[in-house]
RNA sequence: GGGGAGAUUCCCGAGAGGCUAAAGGGGGCAGACUGUAAAUCUGUUGUCUACGACUUCGCAGGUUCGAAUCCUGCUCUCCCCA
């Protein structure tokens, strides 16, 4: 633990957007230098989604920076929790994860986790340890340690209770239940997204009731998706996942507006402050925005492949959307017709599966959305060739295999 | 326990016996434009053996030539009172 407590601190907080409170921080970080001790460090996880998008990394590359000032990581796999699942407002009850898919997702989250925080240095624990024994009695004198009022005034509860929306009693125990790993786990700081604070303020609370020190949140800002709206969630399919093939993560990145470019440069690259800077006056002084998407697209496809994956995904793009090429790697579809027979082209794209329907398929070939190698095709009667390249939409191709 | 309101297509939300595959908005998809996007404009948005047929308005029955619309029962949600 070679830095000082201003280097420390000044790592620790930058890019986040809140620390509450930032004096128990202070004290925390001054009393683990003096000590030799390191703090520990709690993010919890859920279990059901093992899909880490770039929307989780910001959290990550915080914890990486704890690492390497030596402290002490500790992942939660909130597969207890998970069977309720986080009262967004959509889903109720959560099926109860086997002990099969925990351990599967568990092995997955390792696997793309590890990409970014170093796995000798990290801790991993499962909060059925502990919650799964719970007694009713357990429970209520959990419960007891907060009220109806003080539960409700988390956001999106009481979205819900003053839109009338259900809630069910259960879903109040999420912020306890996750606040109460804090309890166990003796927590010294807890990161999350803002939308977390409620449950990580829960947790400081709860570990003062039981009588430990609280934990101090940390917050960082919540990264949109490819919507530049919505946050960025595997639900709302407006994700970049660290797992991605390097095209898809390029044409993902190339595909967000112009106007998150910089965000993205801060929040999902590690890309230094000065030279965001630059970037973003550059683009001021009217530089095409495109080539900074395309160095974002490379810079982010370097740090979870390496750079020549990042330059072959950058050649295909310009070559499928600049150059209008049809890509190499048309996937085969296996079709069951006769070479050279005439056969109606939306049920055709339906077979291929590169349209959801007959009718859809039939629209689309309408709207011109159609080509087949490289032709736009009008007419929906076609004669089916083997090695023929369909292709549905902008993105969507298939070559045909009799 | 009592009283009231409600459930409509991916989402929100109109419709109150035939003109309703169901307005409008959002979202999605496609086309045009472009700097790749965004924005904008246009089209489209249940399914199929496709100018016709079939399925869809919480679930199950019923009335009617005809039901998302009327009746009965059920399920679920919200509100108010206790």
């Amino acid at each position: 633990m070679g830095k000082s407590f201003e280097e420390q601190l000044e790592i620790i907080k930058r890019g986040t957007v809140e620390i509450v409170p930032m004096d128990d921080l202070e004290k925390k970080l001054a009393r683990s230098i003096k000590e030799q001790k390191p703090l520990k460090i709690k993010l919890g996880l859920d279990p059901s989604a093992p899909d880490i998008h770039l929307g989780h990394t910001v959290v990550l590359q915080k914890l990486k920076q704890f690492q390497d000032l030596g402290h002490e990581v500790i992942l939660l796999i909130g597969d207890f929790t998970g069977r309720i699942g986080d009262p967004t407002g959509k889903s109720a009850t959560r099926k109860q994860l086997t002990e099969e898919e925990i351990n599967n997702n568990g092995e997955t989250y390792k696997k793309q986790i590890f990409k970014i925080l170093d796995p000798l240095k990290t801790r991993i624990v499962y909060n059925s340890h502990w919650l799964a024994s719970f007694s009713f009695e357990d429970v209520i004198r959990l419960a007891a340690k907060t009220t109806v009022a003080r539960i409700l005034e988390r956001d999106d509860f009481k979205k819900r209770y003053e839109s009338n929306q259900p809630i069910g009693i259960h879903e109040f125990f999420y912020p306890l239940m996750q606040g109460f790993d804090s309890v166990e786990l003796k927590a010294d700081i807890e990161l999350g997204g803002t939308d977390q604070k409620f449950n990580l303020l829960m947790g400081r609370n709860l570990q003062k009731e039981y009588g430990q020190e609280g934990q101090v949140a940390l917050m960082m800002p919540i990264l949109e998706g490819l919507d530049g709206v919505q946050k960025m969630s595997k639900s709302l399919g407006n994700y970049i996942g660290v797992e991605d093939v390097p095209k898809e993560m390029f044409g993902k990145v190339m595909s967000i507006s112009d106007d998150m470019i910089i965000r993205y440069f801060t929040l999902a690259t590690d890309v230094s402050g000065e030279e965001i800077g630059r970037i973003k006056k550059e683009m001021e002084e009217g530089k095409n925005p495109r080539d900074y998407k395309v160095l974002l697209a490379k810079k982010i496809i370097s740090q979870y492949y390496d750079a020549k994956a990042a330059d072959e995904a950058e050649k295909e793009f310009i070559d499928l959307f600049a150059n209008k090429l049809i890509p190499d790697d048309v996937p085969d579809i296996i079709v069951d017709i006769e070479e050279d027979s005439t056969v109606w082209l939306p049920k055709l794209l339906s077979i291929m599966k590169l349209v959801g329907s007959t009718s859809d398929g039939k629209r689309l070939v309408e709207q011109g959305g159609v080509k087949i190698n490289g032709e736009k095709v009008l007419e929906d009667q076609v004669s089916v060739k083997n090695g023929m390249v369909i292709q549905a939409g902008k993105r969507k191709f298939g070559r045909i295999k009799i």
